[in-house]
DNA sequence: GTGATTATCTTTACGACGTCAAGATTTATT
DNA sequence: AATAAATCTTGACGTCGTAAAGATAATCAC
């Protein structure tokens, strides 16, 4: 076996473009921003013709729907491992850690949470994207569930309720803070921040 | 004065076209969605060539922020007209009203709401842009302050997180309805619909 | 091993896009 | 009536996503 380590370069075919496609993809997508991105230039900064990504990803929808599925991956360690440094088992401390965390994973990676959750590019009925998906919405049910005592707050009205209100205001800060809406937040140190984040997700505790 | 009338066509001068291209862009907006609008579709749609535009907005950017600033002119009169509707001086009821305004308008025009909100695309230091925002922001700012009782609420730091904590869960349940994201809320009457989400902004009163 | 097959990447081409410049036409001004 | 200004069209340019066809490398059958 001649095969060549992946990232090498030179020869004809790249080794594993799959992957550095997708990583020129969130790099285009952090430094042009989500409405300047292109398909040409990711294929440029990963060295290959304009037309080598459709071999990998079919189209622009195949590729952001891989790195969309990859961004909710990384979305939910990102949540888990906060709530675990909390190192609590109060639910509602650990709810407020998954918000930080929620909000933390928006802040760091404003372009591609964008693609997650505003975008219609990728495709959303993608099965590893759905999944991912489905996989931080289940993490966000368990959270409210361990709030309110309930098994499964889908299954009641008020536990319908709450799991809105909290995915709302975690989502509504990570969106207007990452699109600079906020300005009254802005301005201050990062502990100020965290501890305005963590009291503004307080708010949906139970009374 | 042989004017013709605003919508009058067959000539070579439309008369309105900075109103017709409006009208035509937040028509192209609504059925082609965000971010399949072009240019040239709403020039068409106008009845003028794909450079008519131009003249009345310079580029893309202009006419965008354009019809930005109208959308704000028009989400504020909506807001408004809720918290009238709701026929009381109770400031948690006529808080919630507003909320209940501000999602209707989302659901309404997800579309130019998209485009206020969530894009780059209109330039948001134009200066009836910023206005109109501002507006908005401002009526948002006075429903908190009734709230709490504070004259300012943004010049306090209990105000500012409950003024972040009110826009977040009321622009949050909007951004993630209208991304019909938040499907366990779908497939119910409107009636119920509407107190769920009276419900969930409730949540904000203080305690 | 060696030829055939498959996978991968490039080249070329097409239509649509935003924008600019130049020209045509209408309206306004003097 | 002549001139200037405003408005709209036409044509062109570079960039975009995508598709087809050709080139090259890796894999497979034997």
């Amino acid at each position: 076996m001649t095969r060549k380590k992946a990232t090498e370069r030179g020869s004809y075919h790249h080794g594993d473009l799959r992957r550095a496609l997708l990583v020129a993809a969130e790099q285009e997508l952090t430094e042009k921003g989500f409405e300047g991105f292109t398909l040409r230039s990711c294929a440029k900064r990963a060295g290959v013709s304009h037309a080598a990504p459709a071999h990998h990803f079919g189209d622009m929808t195949g590729l952001l729907s891989a790195l969309a599925a990859e961004g909710f991956e990384r979305f939910l360690k990102v949540t888990t491992a906060r709530v675990e440094k909390a190192g609590t088992d109060d639910p509602d401390a650990r709810m407020i850690a998954m918000g930080l965390g929620y909000v933390e994973f928006a802040r760091a990676n404003p372009a591609l949470f964008t693609l997650m959750f505003s975008s219609k590019k990728p495709d959303h009925d993608d099965e590893r994207l759905r999944q991912a998906g489905t996989a931080a919405f289940a993490q966000l049910v368990g959270g409210v569930a361990a709030m309110i005592g309930s098994e499964d707050p889908l299954s009641s009205r008020e536990g319908r309720r709450r799991v809105a209100a909290t995915w709302a205001i975690v989502h509504g800060l990570s969106h207007l803070l990452l699109s600079q809406q906020m300005k009254f937040l802005e301005g201050q140190s990062e502990e100020e921040l965290q501890a305005d984040i963590a009291a503004i997700i307080g708010v949906i505790r139970p009374r």
